[in-house]
DNA sequence: ATAATGACTTTCA
DNA sequence: TTGAAAGCCATTA
């Protein structure tokens, strides 16, 4: 399951994002099975997990830990937040 | 094999 | 708009 939920990942173009919800209903699983993958991936990969957020189009990280710094890298692509720290999945949102 | 654990979602109050 | 509660299901222990 991990293979297949990376391939999704990957397929995200940039200044885009996905829920884990629509990556889960991809491939299959349940959206936790998602964020698991995430958890488990290595620093120094390449894989572009900062594109995936919540259905509420929010970072699921803790602040302080992670969440400031998919923001960035995220805005470094062109994806806007809101004054809530929210994305609009209907501008931004990815659908293969 | 069994039970606990979540980078989640949806459904009502 | 917010938040609690109940689903979800592969990975861990």
């Amino acid at each position: 399951t991990y293979p297949q939920i990376y391939a999704v990942i990957n397929a995200v173009p940039e200044g885009r994002v996905i829920s884990y919800g629509e990556i889960a209903k991809i491939v299959g699983c349940g959206a936790r099975q998602v964020g698991y993958a995430l958890r488990a991936l290595p620093q120094d990969t390449k894989l572009p997990w900062f594109r995936v957020i919540n259905s509420s189009g929010k970072i699921s990280l803790p602040k302080g830990n992670g969440y400031e710094r998919q923001q960035q890298l995220l805005e470094q692509e062109g994806v806007e937040f809101t004054l809530n720290g929210r994305v609009d999945l209907a501008r931004f949102g990815w659908h293969g």
